[in-house]
RNA sequence: GGAGGCGUCGCCUAGUCCGGUCUAUGGCGCCGCACUGCUAAUGCGGUUUGGGGUUAGCCCCAUCGCGAGUUCAAAUCUCGCCGCCUCCGCCA
């Protein structure tokens, strides 16, 4: 959520980031509304509080003298009672009235979006900025042939089975087999090591989390559709480690000195890709499950930006690795999430679509996330909240659909990149098994 | 799944039986100051979190796992929930 304080001191700032996402710049003058509705309900409770307790302090004292037969004190205490009886019910009323202001005004704050960076180019989803072009796209003419898919190579290579993912699961599942099930251990032990070199904390974080971690993280509000819950437990099954990440440090305060806190953490997602029935049906592109590992970042707010940067070099860092023809954009206003006040997307070349395609994602959540979920830090301006931040390190499908389209041979084998092959017993190419 | 125990302001802890004087005790740690060749020791002061107010010193409200209830009044009594620990059962 965004700093009530901010809100209060330069609504024309959020309403102008919220007129750049395309959101509705009204809910900022509901929520100052809120606001002074809430100011309001606490001054009346507080001076009520206040009077119940002096009064309250009277009676003790009383009660003994009373109990000793004096008739004074006996009246005394009568009137005293009954007054701060009264009293109480005014008090409890005027209790009743704060909490649902309280409520309301966290219910308006909640509904805006976080604060965009002035950076970040203003528009819609074709609005975004091409930020740099790195690797070379192989021209298949040139050499020869027509490149298959990742759906026809997996096939040939033995590596995913895409029909009886369906026949067990369903449509957007998949079984990864044989030199497919060793390419994701490869790729994961890969983006490990790498993350580890770079300072990051390796973790495994639970994938099934309560309510509160998914609320705090933001995914149950613009995203909640695409969240599978578990009815009979009242859980989730994340989306991506970003949320178990987050929430690991929830409620907590961090020690300035051991910011940046970095993790990585290895996790199934699981989302259920509402609303985007009948697109990027073919293939392990877009499916119900799949394995990531997510860089995640707590840092001082003033070191947010460029710690971004630093996730980005990371994601390039990892693509280079694996020799794939890329491209980093500036994700334009209108589509990012509304916990990011600006993201990067490493778009990969897929030589059968003709186009680059998102492979890794990263952003800059501010303090958006951290104030949900009460992460902080203490300064010397007090205790205020961290910066968070994420990155995809490397999400398996997408990346696997990835090498095997680029790094495709005239058989039907897939050159294996080198930094990748440590990882799979020295092994050069990918070999088809039919 | 069954039985029992526990949850107090960083950590440990007093208080809960028997409601008001709890404005929550003490120790450790930490911060500041004083003293002292340095360090250490010692002394004094400060040290939960959130919100609000104030020229400043500070002040006010809430906060004893969470929520509800009883009561004029709840850390304290009642109920529900959550978490942790021990034992039993089951299990990869």
């Amino acid at each position: 959520m965004i700093d009530l304080q901010v809100i209060r001191q330069e609504p024309d700032a959020v309403r102008a980031s919220q007129i750049a996402r395309g959101e509705n710049p009204a809910a900022v003058d509901a929520v100052l509304e809120a606001d002074s509705a809430r100011r309001a309900a606490v001054a009346t409770f507080e001076s009520l509080r206040a009077e119940q307790k002096s009064l309250g302090k009277q009676i003790g004292p009383l009660q003994g003298k009373a109990k000793g037969g004096d008739a004074a004190a006996q009246a005394e205490l009568d009137s005293l009672l009954a007054a701060t009886s009264t009293l109480s019910d005014q008090v409890a009323a005027a209790e009743q009235v704060v909490r649902e202001a309280d409520a309301a005004l966290d219910e308006a704050v909640k509904v805006l979006s976080n604060i965009v960076e002035t950076a970040a180019p203003v528009g819609g989803e074709d609005d975004f900025v091409v930020l740099e072009e790195l690797g070379a796209i192989r021209d298949f003419g040139a050499e020869g042939f027509t490149p298959r898919d990742h759906v026809e190579l997996g096939e040939i290579l033995g590596a995913i089975d895409i029909e009886r993912g369906a026949k067990v699961s369903g449509s957007r599942f998949y079984y990864l087999t044989g030199q497919g099930a060793l390419l994701e251990l490869a790729l994961i032990n890969l983006a490990m090591a790498m993350a580890t070199k770079n300072g990051f904390t390796p973790v495994i974080p639970p994938s099934l989390v309560k309510p509160a971690a998914m609320e705090g993280t933001g995914f149950l509000g613009q995203a909640a559709e695409n969240v599978y819950r578990l009815e009979a437990d009242d859980m989730y099954l994340v989306g991506t480690a970003e949320v178990p990440l987050a929430a690991m440090h929830m409620d907590e305060i961090l020690d300035s000195k051991s910011l940046p806190m970095r993790y990585a953490g290895y996790s199934p997602c699981f989302r259920r890709e509402a609303g985007s029935h009948g697109k990027d049906t073919k293939g392990i592109f877009r499916v119900h499950w799949f394995d990531k590992v997510e860089m995640f970042s707590y840092c001082a707010v003033e070191e947010a930006v460029a710690e971004h940067q630093r996730l980005l070099s990371f994601e390039k860092e990892f693509l280079n690795a694996l020799e794939l023809p890329f491209r980093v954009i500036d994700v334009a206003t209108g589509d990012l999430g509304s916990s990011a006040a600006r993201k990067f997307d490493c778009e990969a070349w897929f030589p059968t679509q003709d186009r680059y395609r998102e492979l890794t994602s990263t952003s800059n959540c501010t303090t958006f996330q951290s104030r949900r979920l009460r992460i902080r830090t203490k300064g010397a301006e007090g205790t205020t909240p961290v910066a968070t931040l994420n990155g995809t390190l490397v999400a398996i499908t997408r990346t696997i659909a990835a090498l095997l389209e680029n790094h495709q041979q005239a058989d039907g084998s897939v050159r294996i990149p080198a930094a990748l092959r440590p990882f799979l017993g020295g092994m050069e190419f990918l070999t088809p098994v039919k």
